[in-house]
This record gives C-alpha cells, structure tokens and sequence, in this order.
DNA sequence: CAATAATTTTACCGATTGGTAAAGATTGCA
DNA sequence: TGCAATCTTTACCAATCGGTAAAATTATTG
C-alpha cells in the first residue's frame, strides 16, 4: 500500500486539491508557452508551491500534459455529441456553432492548448483522434448525410462542413492575438465574438441552405 | 570592413547558399517542433552543417526565426494584395479562397510556423501584425464594403470575412494531423485538399450570393 | 604566390531544466 | 496520544542547450 498519489483513487482532499491547482497552472503556462517553452518552475509559481511538491503529484511534466489535454479533449467534443439527428438540421448546425464560438471564447487557453499539440504532429494524442474522435465524426458525418438525403440541407461533404465550422469557431480562440492587433484597440471588449457568432451565422446559413450551386 | 556576415550586402555565393541551407532546414524542425522545442543542433544537422558554423551566419536562435517568419509573412499576404477593388466580387473572393487553399497544401511548413507564433502570442511579430497586416485588412476591408453598398456583394462584417477564409483555409495546413487522423488513411494523398476547396467554393459561394437573412 | 579575408572545426562554458534523494513537517486515525 | 502515512522542503545533479574563443582551413585577390 502507501501507493504514490495520483495511482490509487483520489484520497485525501489535499491531493485532489493540489492536482487541481497544478492543472489550473500548467494550463496557463502550457497554453500561454507551449508544451516545450513551458518550465516546470514556472508551473509551479503559478500554481503557489514548490518544483518537488509538483512532482510529487505529477511524475514527470508529460504526465501533466497528458491528464490537461485528456481532459480538454474531451470537453471540447461536447458540443459535437449534442449533434442530434432527431432535430432541424439548420437549428442543429447553428447552435453547435453558437456553442463553439462561446467555448472559444470561454475558454480560450484549452484551445490554444490543443491547437499547439495538433499543430506540432499530435504526438502525445494521435491514437485519440484517429479513435474516439474519428469514430465521432463519422456517426455525425453520417447523421449529416442522412439530412442531405432527405432533402433537408443542401448537399455538401460532411466532413469539411465539420471542419469549416472548427476552423472559423476555434480561429478565434487560436489566432486571438493576430484578430485584436487587426481589429485594433477599440475592439478589445468581447465584441468581437458578438459580430464573429453573427457572421457566422450568416455564412452557414444561406452557405447550407441556398441551393447546390454545382 | 571586414565585416560580419550577413551586415553588409549578400557578398560571397557561400554565404547565400549557406544562408539559404540553413532557412530552409530551420524553417523544417521549427514548424514541426515550435521556437522552443527546436534546438540548433537540429537546425544544424538538417542543414549539414556545424553548431558554431550555423552560428557564423546568424548569430542568435531568434535572429533566425526571424528572418525565416519576416520572409513568411509576406509571402503569405501576396495573395491578399491581389484582391482587386476593380474586379467582380465574387470572383475575387473565389480566387482568394482558392490560392490560400492551394498555398495551404504546397506551403503548409510556413503556415505552421506563423500559426505557432500566433498562438503564443505572436510575441515577435505583433508590431507587424499592427503595422502593416493591420493596414492591408483594413484597406481590402473597405473594397469589399465598396462591393456591399453598391450592392454587388451581400452585405456582412468585412473583417469576418476575411478571418473566416483565413481560419477555413489555413486550416487545413496547421492542422493536418488532425484532420488525417479523422479522414482515414483512405485520404491519405492530397484529394482533401481539392475536396476543401469544392465545399468552401460552394460555402462562400451561396453563403455571401444569397439575400441578406438578417 | 603571398597575404589577407572568409569559412569551418575543435574544444569549451555557464545557465537552465527536468528530475531525485532524503530529511523534516504535517495530518489522519486507532 | 502516539504512530504511521502523507505531504513539503532543502539540497542537489546530470543532461541539455544556446553561445563563445580561437585555432585551423579554405577561398579570394593584388
């Protein structure tokens, strides 16, 4: 017995505690530096304790990474589960967007922690995607296709309908510094998200509804 | 005189090619590792070269990264330039979408690179991203309301746009990994480049054609 | 062909970083 | 209360990394 922490359930509520706040930190840092810019020093500042009493609860900074983006893996596929074939394909398409464009904005460090991990190869989460995330995609891109079918939403590939609705949501969460300096001061409130949800509403609307230009 | 390498103009072909060699080798690992998980050993071996004689051309790992991100950011507004106020709006628009699709799938090391210094903050590089990108928006921003008030363009945010062809295209080079992971091995050759450009031809193309929903 | 300038190599170095050993402090519980 | 388990601190280390000094080599030029 005497396991180290972290291996046998949660016990005390100070291990629970303390792994919240490394995790807190680390994505901070992580998703402020990267997984190789960040120290464990740093993480460690932030998260009010010592380097050693951090790895007392995490073995080595891999393993904080991995429970991070485990976690925000899948959280952020929430909104893509709520997909519901039963409902208006349009109402669906719209409010999974709204949904992105509010986490973007929500909670912007688990995007650009995910971002940098995709970015650079997905090394640490490969098996995850080409697994869960694949299989879910697949079930939604079909639920896609059998709207299409019926003729109620015009016919396009799912999977880049997918795609596009990641890419245009999370850019705003990824590339924030890029949108704020072309934006420019003035529009440094949450404004930005407002006009970005609007705009997207916009272009997937009458984009899926109009008919196949093809 | 004297002078150390690369102050004065480009003066022996050693230089420039050397100089060359080692752009190209950083811009490798630094895409694929990120600013601080690349080391110059790497850079230096994908290069062919010695540690100090890397050192020789460019005298700081930041002077290198750079020069290669200077170099990369204006390339990657060529296309953005292009966009003539003179030109029939839809078929700029198209065309646009178009060529940083097709920059997407032939430069994709370029824009990870960018996309990874964006992420971070984009700390070496916001003066520019402020300076002149912020310039060159704002000023195809006003083309496109041009279009809009003259009615030959439905009306929408001009910014957003922009940044939704930026996110939907570039998309497919920062996140490759991911997005092959999804599409199978099946996909495995460039035909989700030219399957991404039919479906954001198609978004694009009735999403800003159709009346204004709004 | 000297001689001078440019390039490359060899041998290092100080700082940082992820991680460890082990003693000390605290907590939980019989 | 006393003891065992958990938690924290102090002191440290080996490896890596960006960068330098200076000698050795190669190229250029008058």
């Amino acid at each position: 017995m005497k396991a180290r922490a972290a291996q046998t359930q949660r016990r005390t509520r100070i291990q629970e505690t303390n792994e919240e706040k490394i995790l807190e930190a680390a994505l901070e840092i992580f998703s402020a530096r990267g997984f190789h810019g960040a120290t464990l020093d740093e993480v460690a500042d932030a998260a009010g304790m010592s380097k050693p009493n951090l790895l007392y609860y995490f073995r080595t900074k891999e393993a904080i990474h991995r429970r991070l983006i485990e976690r925000v893996l899948d959280t952020w596929l929430d909104p893509l589960r709520a997909f519901d074939a039963a409902g208006d394909p349009m109402a669906e398409i719209r409010s999974y967007i709204r949904r992105k464009i509010e986490m973007a904005r929500d909670f912007p460090r688990e995007s650009r922690l995910f971002a940098s991990e995709v970015l650079q190869g997905a090394p640490r989460i490969l098996d995850e995607l080409k697994g869960p995330l694949k299989e879910l995609v697949d079930a939604k891109a079909e639920v896609i296709r059998q709207w299409q079918r019926r003729g109620k939403l015009v016919k396009c590939d799912p999977y880049h309908l997918i795609f596009s609705i990641w890419a245009t949501t999370q850019h705003y969460a990824d590339f924030d510094a890029q949108i704020q300096a072309v934006l420019g001061e003035k529009n440094s409130g949450e404004g930005r998200f407002e006009d970005a949800a609007r705009f997207l509403d916009q272009l997937f609307s009458s984009g899926l509804k109009a008919a196949d230009p093809q």
